[in-house]
DNA sequence: GGCATCCTGACC
DNA sequence: GGTCAGGATGCC
């Protein structure tokens, strides 16, 4: 799915879009499992007819409708969703499973192949939960070397499956985690508390770069993400490592390597990424 | 930690 | 046919 950038992207979309306008129905919605309380639909169809959208936002890759009535729609895509406004004449395929109707016509579509996106609508106490089961978000002010360095410390496991954790840094995932490591020249099975000062220091900067740089470029389209208006993001031109297995490392031209790590898919160049030691 | 599961589609 | 895919969760 959708990493930070890409929700982040999808969010900014949407809000020039969307804020202002009124819900004035909820359509198609054929998949009733991605309504998180399937049993409670009819509520949760009733609740948003009529809601207006006051802002879009993002917090870790969750992205946030909040509407009047202290109430948030928080859609999270997954592997294969997105969410965009289609073009007047856009008609939906069969793999839009919601549809959002506005007051000026238009629609919001969640669009999602897999079927493993999620909706949820959430009062304050649950907007306040679902903020609050994520770690600190990686491109504010707050975030410092000091507070990644405070997420690592005492931690055993490898870096990598660590840093996909949501409780631990909100917002990174396959995609940006290789590509962090890469530029911050560690190799992902490092155990997160071995990292030399000097490293958390390169990993917190590396994060950084990689996610603003996407979020420049409208995400990666690797697959099925689309920004806001429907369309393919840049980043995937960009990538160093990720899907590049066997080609050569662009920093020293070694050949990249391509392993399994916690079962996902890793790309890193073993020859300029520090190893684990022994 | 490892593995299965939720789904569909692309590619070999 | 098998493998793999921007994610998350639940179970040994």
């Amino acid at each position: 799915m959708p990493e930070l950038p890409e929700v982040e992207t999808v969010a900014r979309d949407l809000a020039v879009q969307v804020e202002g306008r009124t819900i004035v129905a909820v359509e198609r919605l054929d998949w009733p499992r991605m309504v998180e309380v399937p049993e409670d639909l009819a509520a949760f169809v009733g609740a948003l007819a009529g809601r207006r959208i006051l802002a879009v936002g993002r917090r870790a890759k969750w992205l946030l409708i909040r509407l009047d009535q202290g109430l948030t729609l928080a859609l999270h895509l997954r592997m294969s969703g997105s969410v965009y406004v289609p073009p007047p004449d856009g008609a939906p395929d069969r793999h839009v499973h919601l549809i959002l109707r506005l007051d000026d016509g238009r629609a919001i579509f969640f669009h999602d192949t897999r079927k493993f996106g999620r909706a949820r609508l959430l009062d304050a106490a649950g907007m306040a939960a679902l903020d609050a089961a994520h770690g600190p978000e990686p491109l504010e002010d707050a975030f410092t070397p000091a507070t990644l360095g405070e997420r690592l410390a005492g931690r055993a496991t490898r870096l990598k499956p660590l840093l996909l954790d949501q409780a631990v840094i909100a917002g990174l995932g396959n995609i940006y985690v290789d590509e962090a490591l890469w530029l911050a020249r560690i190799h992902p099975e490092r155990a997160a508390a071995d990292l030399a000062r000097k490293e958390v220091h390169a990993l917190h900067a590396a994060i950084r770069e990689v996610l603003t740089l996407s979020i420049a470029r409208k995400g990666s389209t690797f697959r099925d993400y689309r920004t806001g208006y429907g369309e393919a993001g840049g980043n995937q031109a960009f990538f160093n490592v990720y899907a590049r297995g066997g080609e050569p490392c662009p920093r020293c031209g070694a050949p990249i390597a391509r392993m399994m790590l916690a079962q996902r898919g890793t790309h890193f160049c073993p020859t300029c990424q520090r190893a684990p030691r022994g």
